[in-house]
DNA sequence: ACCTGAACACCGTTCAAGT
DNA sequence: ACCTGAACACCGTTCAAGT
């Protein structure tokens, strides 16, 4: 009588999302989410290869989540369309930010996202060298954006910066709409 | 009787970062700390808050080696020169770039680079919003460089992306090389 | 003031035993 | 095959005691 499998990985990706989402990044333990799931810690280790291996479900959930519509248009727009999905995606679930940042992103929906943007920006006529750099341009700003309080520190800025200074108190756009902003320098840049 | 001071806080940040250096992020403890230091390990909680406290440490060391070439030129070859030298700081500790992006940068050293930066990007003619996005576009770029390997899998690309395929064979130009390509492009979008 | 060892409440993971 | 509890080797941090 073989023992059956009591979980799916499916439902340890959206328990284990739940738990960051809710709770955050320090709360997804092995522990915790076995609990979560009615089992023993080490059953997790049936269908994850350890801590990394469970932090790549959660990066996985996260950017499998990225959609775009679909219409032809010119590269630009649609560049600009799945690297405003990618952004979406990452943004709907910050307390996976660190992990987004910090781990390999190669899960068959992050291929995807990044195999259409590549499609995209080939169709400014790159190719080769120059194609790559732009494809590593956009990706590096997509998930550099993830990070927005980088620029903006939330100390008082001491007097001696006075641009800083200045800059803190500019008023801010929308999120969304200062992403847009700088891709659509990136994309002149490009030759828009 | 008061008791004397064993250690200084340069001392900390030196030894803290060595340890990242050599042996990884994850050799970093407030316990392997404080033995290389030949001291128990609460006494590191002297000089620091706590293990976030250490981790600022560090992240401050990073960031302050940060140097360029002030000659007098036009914004954009200065902008170049101090997004180059932010960049190469980082570059040299390879192990603490976890740290970099996800712990807030708001040491007096990194502010310093920041101004010159916002500096420099002001003389393109922007101020307030458009100063802003110039700005953020700018650092976010850096700090996304750092992660590099985002774009490049190493894992063999699926069949079904053609196009990622294609691009994981196209030699690689020097990392250096590379990150000037970008910025390049950044710079002509914002008006080079 | 600053230093320290013991103790506490956690981790991830190994191991041996169950079905 | 898959599940599980106990145990191991760690963490960061609290506490009480030293000087």
């Amino acid at each position: 009588m073989p023992a059956r499998k009591k979980l799916t990985r499916p439902q340890l990706q959206a328990t284990a999302l739940a738990i960051v989402d809710e709770q955050g990044l320090q709360a997804l333990t092995m522990r915790s989410l076995a609990a979560a799931l009615g089992s023993a810690a080490m059953t997790i280790y049936n269908y994850v290869d350890g801590k990394e291996g469970l932090e790549r479900l959660v990066t996985e959930a996260v950017m499998s989540e990225a959609t775009w519509d679909d219409v032809p248009t010119d590269w630009q727009a649609e560049a600009t369309a799945i690297a405003v999905g990618m952004w979406r995606a990452v943004q709907a679930h910050p307390n996976a930010i660190p992990l987004i940042l910090t781990r390999r992103l190669d899960s068959a929906a992050t291929l995807a996202s990044a195999e259409a943007l590549l499609d995209a920006l080939s169709r400014s006529g790159r190719s080769g060298p120059e194609l790559f750099t732009a494809f590593r341009l956009v990706t590096v700003y997509i998930s550099g954006s993830a990070q927005t309080e980088l620029a903006r520190p939330d100390a008082p800025v001491p007097d001696d910066f006075p641009r800083l200074a200045a800059l803190a108190t500019t008023p801010l756009s929308a999120p969304e709409a200062e992403f847009r902003a700088g891709l659509a320098i990136i994309l002149t840049g490009l030759g828009g």
